[in-house]
DNA sequence: TCCGTAGAGAATGAATACAAGCCCGGCCTG
DNA sequence: CAGGCCGGGCTTGTATTCATTCTCTACGGA
């Protein structure tokens, strides 16, 4: 199976977690890991390590699983991060520079150039992800990237993009454009207003996907 | 030297770096450590690892050691902390239970029936974090205990407290008071911004003893 | 039949052994 | 004398072995 040992085996489980390859509550044995990813023990633990630090991975005694979220724990996070990106936003536009503000506007002026209907829903987040990341790099606040960074692993376990139709491309679009004037205009207070505001509604989307997802497999009249 | 392993090298090593008898930029040779708890260098990797993580231990090729804080890190530290107790204050305004209120009151009384002329600075500095502690419980979000846990971390390692004025725990106590009513009263707007000046002042406070320590070590007139 | 216990097996935790890389110092040459 | 190259030792990374704990199962007795 696994034969090359290209990337390290934190890397690999942790992709393997995302992929669902290993789905939630499946049993971490590090014997059976060293021997799929043809490593020692030694390597694998560190990874199992690492990614329970993270939060990825769960420790019911000295058995380790992959953590399974409740529902209610993915509120907590949309919570969690709004704030984050509120306080990323009023910092940033106390303290950003000038060249911050250039990155932010190419970031935003590559999301208004991208044709939605041609693009793939991965390149859509991925231009949107990065038009954040760059307000988070203008807070210049190592503190603040630190946390940013420890909620946002969470995310990636969450399938699909709140990006998915046109309308709320567009409004999306135009909610950054806001930001950044807000942002370009050190008006702090606005600019959390519309970070936050902007989160709120990727959480009800969010939400939204969920209970569209539960009807699905759990339909209430048949 | 040390020789019985009552606590983990995890905690040692921590308690070592907090102590300060492992300096900013002291060098951590897994060898050494070893040797000086007298345990294997299995467990002492992976204390290393973990403090990595918690960020009180930094790289530097493949090297570790004691992270050095710069100045402006405490601000952002500071800066970020703001925000968080921000959160938290609202979030535990919206969600708190008639218990966490109870646990709250309760360590507001603990505070007001202190004798300050009598108490240990440590005494005060631990009443009123108990006070925080339950104020972030009672906002029942896991994803924001843990980032207060994180964030939390690094003020271990700034010596002394704020609260060494009776005037300053006078107004402590008044403010606590005033969260303590916007929360019960469920208004989010208000517990938060109570909360952020509360950490504003505590903040300045600290700016301030930074500001005392280096006159006094460079002084500017003899 | 059910409960309790004992024992085997497997999993984690720790220690030791082995491999590889890096830095430092000394030596040699231009 | 200066600069570059080579070698040795120290440090981290990985593998392997040993110890301990915990669980699951099977058997025996009430």
């Amino acid at each position: 199976m696994a034969s090359q040992p290209e990337t390290s085996p934190y890397l690999m489980i942790r992709n393997a977690i995302i992929s669902q390859e290993l789905p939630p509550r499946a049993q971490l044995v590090e014997s059976a890991l060293a021997k799929k990813y043809n490593v020692s023990r030694t390597p694998i633990r560190e990874a199992l390590r690492r990614l329970e630090t993270e939060g990825l991975v769960e420790r019911y005694g000295s058995r380790m699983q992959v953590r399974e979220y409740r529902p209610e724990e993915m509120l907590d996070l949309y919570e969690v991060r709004t704030f984050l990106e509120e306080a990323a936003a009023k910092t940033a536009a106390l303290r950003h520079t000038d060249m911050d503000l250039m990155l932010i506007d190419r970031a935003h002026q590559a999301m208004v150039t991208l044709d939605f209907d041609a693009a793939m829903p991965a390149e859509l987040a991925a231009a949107n992800r990065t038009f954040h990341e760059r307000i988070w790099a203008a807070s210049h606040s190592a503190a603040l990237l630190d946390l940013l960074d420890r909620i946002l692993v969470h995310f990636i376990r969450y399938p699909g993009t709140t990006l998915s139709t046109r309308e709320r491309w567009d409004r999306v679009l135009k909610e950054h454009e806001e930001l950044l004037v807000a942002i370009r205009g050190r008006n702090a207070e606005e600019a959390g207003r519309i970070a936050s505001a902007h989160m709120d509604e990727a959480k009800n989307i969010r939400i939204q996907m969920y209970i569209d997802a539960q009807e699905i497999s759990h339909p209430r009249s048949p």
